[in-house]
DNA sequence: ACCTGAACACCGTTCAAGT
DNA sequence: ACCTGAACACCGTTCAAGT
């Protein structure tokens, strides 16, 4: 319905990366970049991304909002900066030690739950590019796994790619369902009835409700990453006999 | 790092969507929400996500910013209106037809085009919940199509999730790279040369600079979704076999 | 039933001016 | 080298008042 149209400017300004030029070199007292994002990353956890502005945090550092900007060129660069901080969490074991397989399942897990503690980054991940130390060396990590694994030349990207993509694909929307019913103003129960209501005609949809994601919704959204997970990590490894 | 902490106001107001309340009954003239929506989609094209604002959709309308809120309670649930249109573009083959592993396929590819032809919804997956009608008859037609490949009561759900997970985790991370290159202000050389940059202590990243991403984008990123699709669904494949 | 404008409580960012 | 406050150009939303 609607054509292909690409804005000029999407946000009115140049696209650039904290990561793609040469740090400011670190002097020494006053402030600190580290400092800033720290505070940042702490606002974050309290109020999520939309609880985040420049001037609450400069509050909290007792400064001024603006002085914020000597040490960071703008928010998304402070964003980026904080964004890495959660890459620097996720854990690659050791494939030679545990072999591809669990070394893949266990990144997997701790991907999802990484963002699941911080469910702030899951917005960030379709907004800013993964440029940071932290974010490549868990990438870096990643493509030795699948190298182990014995994928080859760009089979070793797409391996990465793949991983990922199910794992952001299946946390981001658990979070915004997360939020969205802790934020709710009503309860399980209400809620599904007005699920039910709006899934009125789709016979296939309703059938699903009773089981699925309001029984225990911690336990089978489990289940159902693993399920995917294994899925996935079967298609690979077939791909690696084949 | 960081402890574990829900906010109890993320946004400050409790959530709702517009699907889960009665519909206002649809009186007669004046505008319409369905004007109100095709106006916002137009402004979501032509300047994303950030470009729309009640005042500018307003203006277009020439109407005052606030009267808008006659025919929709917040820019959330204009959001949420949008959003399903973009579903609604979504198709998905008969799988009594064309077998489900090609209406599987079918459908992921046109996901990730929908998506692709509007960034803009790309933001909203992490936010909103997909419960409007477009979606809901997308959720009931893959249903069916699982159940037709032979998948059984939560499996059904498990195989909906993995595949919903993959496309869009693969095509969320698509959009926010596209965007920020195109509001670059460098090209695609200088983009490599500082991420080469970035990486230089990353040797295996390093290493597949040189084939990835640069080269010819376009295609490479079909190969690599292809490349994960099949596996998903050789995965998928498996476990029915199983 | 529909629309308005003024007003409130916010934003990110720039920049001249201070120390 | 670092920090400030004032100022600019925006936001979403409420609400009394209009027709």
């Amino acid at each position: 319905m609607c054509e292909l149209i690409y804005p000029e400017d999407m946000s009115s300004k140049a696209f650039s990366s904290v990561w793609l030029r040469e740090p400011r070199k670190a002097t020494s007292p006053g402030r600190s970049r580290e400092e800033i994002v720290r505070a940042a990353i702490e606002l974050l956890q309290e109020e999520g991304l939309a609880g985040l502005s420049m001037r609450k945090l400069g509050a909290r550092l007792s400064a001024g909002a603006t002085s914020l900007y000597w040490y960071v060129a703008n928010k998304d660069e402070l964003l980026e900066l904080a964004y890495d901080e959660v890459w620097g969490e996720m854990t690659v074991p050791d494939p030679e030690e545990v072999g591809w397989r669990d070394s893949a399942s266990a990144l997997a897990h701790s991907m999802r739950q990484v963002i699941l503690r911080h469910p702030w980054s899951a917005d960030l991940i379709g907004r800013l590019p993964a440029l940071g130390p932290n974010a490549l060396r868990v990438t870096d990590r990643m493509r030795r796994m699948f190298k182990v694994a014995g994928f080859e030349g760009p089979d070793i990207d797409f391996a990465n790619a793949t991983l990922t993509a199910y794992v952001f694909g299946m946390t981001i929307p658990e979070i915004a369902w997360n939020t969205a019913t802790r934020n709710s103003a009503y309860d399980a129960d209400q809620m599904r009835d007005m699920v039910r209501n709006a899934a009125a005609e789709f016979p296939d949809v309703l059938e699903s409700l009773d089981l699925d994601i309001y029984t225990d919704p911690q336990a089978i959204r489990e289940l159902c990453f693993d399920f995917g997970l294994t899925s996935m990590l079967d298609g690979l490894g077939r791909r690696l006999a084949a």
